[in-house]
DNA sequence: TTTTTTGCCGTAAATATTTACGGTACAATG
DNA sequence: CATTGTACCGTAAATATTTACGGCAAAAAA
């Protein structure tokens, strides 16, 4: 009986070279590359590997040249995988227009792909943070928030918010009567709205730096 | 002069199905997969097809079966999902082990798929920070940070070292004999190590928090 | 300790895949 | 209307790529 071990290093070294290439090109490693790369002398050699990946359900093959498929987390206990269509194209933009439809195409600045994991809902996007404003609650200026679109929030959210048309990260604060919009920086005071000119954009679900 | 016309209505089907392939099997097909699904005889309409998707830069190719790749999104907007040339998969570690290698499987908790800019290096991980010690640089508990794996640092540069097996991320400020290696958090005092004591595993690029 | 699996090597044959050559017909462009 | 690109066909040669055989040493499991 074929007992299935656990995935070795040097088996794992091998599959992430094959899904290094999967994602950088677009299609996978002949079996030549993978032998050239690690330095094997044989083509046997990683024969061998590949089914070892492919018995331990980490990998399948067709027929042909170049045909490994990735197989998808579920089977691997080991460690999740997210495999090819778990990411979203995420938009990013610097400023949310007052009146505007949040996407209009003239706000984008640009695109990442992120992992879907990240992202939890279809329309999320990417503000670009400018100022200080949130520093004591470790966003920082030049940090890309991830925001999920949405016009009222829970008590302390941190959301994007329009004040004087300008686009603004504050913690949101509702009271009876109005709002408070919540700078997390000492030196800053909260801003007092009323609750109908609070316009809110949406709820900040993450944060993105690059240093 | 070669012109280049737009894409025709007969490349953009092809075009289409290749990026199908592509998604659903992580490669792409063959020039007779190609001919088969399109009813053509000869391989020859294959390749004058791809030429002309080449020569308009929807794709590229290399030498060898199967490498076609598909150029960016904006210019092929066939599918909103991600093209692979602009991601990478990052595995995320919990820790890093003192002595073994730093992609020890076992240390492999999970992987994610990133936009490749905020990468910039081929080997870098993700690890997900335990404790608040560098909390005046913005980096909170469960945060990950992006590290580049190298054993040397400039000064001031955000690091990962290893402290008694300990994994931790704290600021390096090299002096003539030792090592300061100093927590952003007034509450905690820096560590001095005799400078061939201290390990560095890699240099922070980027911090990714998911609230 | 016996057995199995891993991780390598080498060579040759079998196949898959691409490229090169040379055509035809037609639509679009200048 | 001459030219260029599109969109096809066929055949054969050239390459790229995989598979099949057989074998060895060391590590891991039973």
């Amino acid at each position: 009986m074929l007992k299935r071990r656990a995935v070795t290093a040097r088996q794992r070294e091998i599959l992430n070279y094959i899904v290094g290439k999967q994602q950088g090109d677009g299609y996978p490693p002949s079996m030549q590359e993978i032998a050239d790369h690690f330095g094997f002398k044989s083509l046997t050699t990683v024969a061998d590997h590949l089914h070892a990946l492919e018995r331990k359900e980490l990998i399948s093959r067709s027929a042909g040249a170049r045909t490994i498929t990735l197989q998808s987390s579920e089977k691997t206990k080991v460690s999740k995988h997210p495999y090819p269509n778990e990411t979203c194209i995420v938009p990013v933009i610097g400023t949310v227009a007052a009146g505007t439809p949040m996407m209009a195409v003239e706000n984008i600045e640009d695109y990442y792909v992120l992992d879907k994991r990240l992202i939890k809902y279809g329309d999320t996007y990417m503000l670009r943070v400018k100022g200080d404003s949130m520093i004591d609650a470790h966003i920082a200026e030049g940090d890309h928030v991830l925001v999920k679109p949405q016009s009222t929030a829970d008590p302390h959210d941190i959301v994007v918010a329009l004040i004087d048309n300008e686009t603004t990260v504050k913690r949101f604060i509702p009271r009876d009567e109005y709002v408070i919009l919540k700078p997390e920086n000492k030196l800053l005071k909260p801003f007092i709205v009323p609750r109908d000119k609070c316009r809110i954009a949406g709820k900040v679900i993450g944060v993105i730096r690059n240093l």
